[in-house]
DNA sequence: GTGAAAGCGCTAACAA
DNA sequence: TTGTTAGCGCTTTCAC
């Protein structure tokens, strides 16, 4: 009865106490302890004290993987994305865990490569691993991809881009009125000579941003010129060849509208090693607006996308997915902003 | 025994099938199943067989959480960064996912924002969460805050910084020889009145580079000045402001040294907006290389990080950690390298 | 108000 | 080779 007993009683190998430890130390009931550290409702004060005592003391830490066991709940949420050192992701990411982190979920990030054999991996990876849910910008189009894992009747809700006929919760961002907005800044200014640095095919937004480019050109009445599209592969080489190609073409665009931001890093070093003057010599707007972008000389033009949002967008919409699973899918869109720098417009100094 | 019978056994609300399930469906206990689930070792190939199809009918996904739980081994790990959106640290990620991916260990990620406060959440967090070991960048250098944390047992390394006595597995970078190259790199074209843009004084890094400078001066015998030295805070807007007031003083510097890459992001647009020329007027070089770099006119002489290998090295010092919980303690440090590019350098044109 | 006992999904002795 | 059983750490009826 010693409280000075030198009995270390320490479950297992691992010196991690747990709530047998705990109740042992405080002379209590394991059930009692569990209510204890989940509230203390309908426990007397007297145990209550004595109990909080025990955790502290032993340093008493709660598995959460044991309770989610237990009840059928999982903490956890899977993100996986197509590029984590992209800081459109980066951003989002930030936005999710912000929203998660209140809810005291923990997320699982994962990286795709833009690869769909890596993206199943994953995905059949987190769903091992018990998530909540899922967050995912999808490296497929189609939809086919997805349907075994819709059937595991998790989670899920997918950003940036929406695999046709996939029913599932979505946030977007208006990717058509955002690239129809940089091209018609361009006409605005008189250009009409305007190249574009498209995505791959298989990506949706490349494909919208690329409509939106078009469709702004035949609203101004300029005639859509097919040697001016050049597809790079989202990624910094793509922008530098294309940007390359246009400039060597023997009436070379006047104006070039980069729909993603890796690559307009590309396209810029192709413009220097030219060197071409932004933008008296070739204007240059961007998709995706990045910290960088108003460092540069001179700042960039950029559509930006609202990317902590689309974070904070995406938790909600899975956070209500998850309680209520059978709830109505739902698409949330989100608008793009176009940001007028020094990369189109040379700035008047009165 | 007709195969046909319509029974849908599946256990509890939750539609996911169990080790038990699967038993079931295929006629055995669920000791054969988990046999057949790693591997199949002392099982029959008639039996084998029919598990699998049991398996593949049923769509059947072992718990990894239960798995962990029953084994008492995890397979996630932490990641705690100051800034997630930093690509200094979203790289490192990257190595880090990399190199546990083929473990089949998840990563666990979270963001201090360089909060001590933010930090400890996140740590208690993860330990809850039952992690097999963490990756940290300290926000704090005081080694009192992780006391206990050590005291639990658990692997743990830290990374980019070292808190002092802190006796755990690190991965850091030579910031001294970095900041001292960047500086006398700049002394050797001629540069006399070199500026710094420091970080926190409490962050090691900060202090250590700015030490690379002060040696490289003192070397060169060129006389400490104090009003050259201007703190920022890792962030941006400190990179500006400390910029601009550099570029305001009676006898401002001919060349700035950066000590992070977000600074320098501000550095930039103060240079731009007081209309200096690189490196004619005031000549830049920034710790730490980052994807914009090259694209920056004129590019970005930067001291390059091994960001990736940093990753990669702290998850493999993890690993053996774990494995070996009681191998002394290692400390890898990585050199860093002088990327000469033209924001201190013209380009020669022969 | 409190404790005994069952069980989440899984694995690992131990028996057979 | 296969099954029975106990138990990882936790919560939650159900008795008392």
């Amino acid at each position: 009865m010693g409280a000075m007993a030198a009995k270390k009683r320490i479950s297992k190998n691992r010196n991690t106490p747990t709530v047998k430890d705990v109740a042992e130390k405080a002379g209590v009931s394991t059930a009692t302890v569990s209510r204890v550290v989940s509230g203390g409702e309908n426990v007397s004060q007297h145990l209550i004290a004595q109990v909080k005592q025990a955790i502290v003391e032993l340093n008493y830490r709660p598995s959460r993987v044991a309770r989610n066991l237990r009840v059928r709940k999982a903490n956890t949420v899977g993100l996986i994305v197509s590029d984590i050192q992209n800081p459109f992701f980066t951003s989002i990411m930030r936005g999710i865990q912000d929203t998660l982190q209140v809810e005291g979920i923990v997320l699982l990030a994962a990286n795709s490569d833009e690869d769909v054999e890596q993206e199943r991996i994953h995905l059949e990876t987190l769903l091992a691993e018990d998530v909540a849910g899922i967050i995912l910008a999808p490296a497929s189009s189609d939809s086919c991809t997805y349907a075994d894992i819709l059937a595991e009747g998790i989670g899920i809700v997918v950003i940036d881009r929406n695999p046709k006929n996939l029913k599932v919760d979505s946030v977007l961002v208006d990717n058509v009125s955002g690239a129809r907005a940089a091209t018609e800044h361009l006409i605005s200014l008189g250009h009409e000579r305007i190249g574009i640095i498209t995505g791959p095919k298989h990506i949706s937004t490349s494909q919208l941003r690329l409509e939106g480019y078009q469709s702004a050109l035949q609203d101004a009445g300029i005639p859509f010129d097919p040697s001016l599209v050049g597809m790079g592969n989202f990624r910094q080489e793509g922008g530098y060849q294309v940007m390359q190609a246009l400039c060597s073409l023997m009436n070379p665009p006047t104006a070039v509208f980069s729909s993603n931001n890796v690559m307009t890093l590309g396209a810029l070093q192709a413009i220097h090693e030219k060197c071409l003057r932004i933008p008296s010599d070739i204007a240059l707007v961007s998709f995706d607006d990045m910290p960088w972008a108003a460092s540069l000389h001179p700042p960039l033009t950029a559509v930006a996308q609202p990317t902590y949002e689309i974070g904070t967008a995406a938790a909600r919409l899975l956070l209500d997915r998850v309680k209520e699973p059978d709830r109505p899918t739902r698409k949330i869109i989100l608008e793009s902003q176009l940001i007028i720098r020094g990369s189109t417009v040379v700035p008047d100094y009165d």
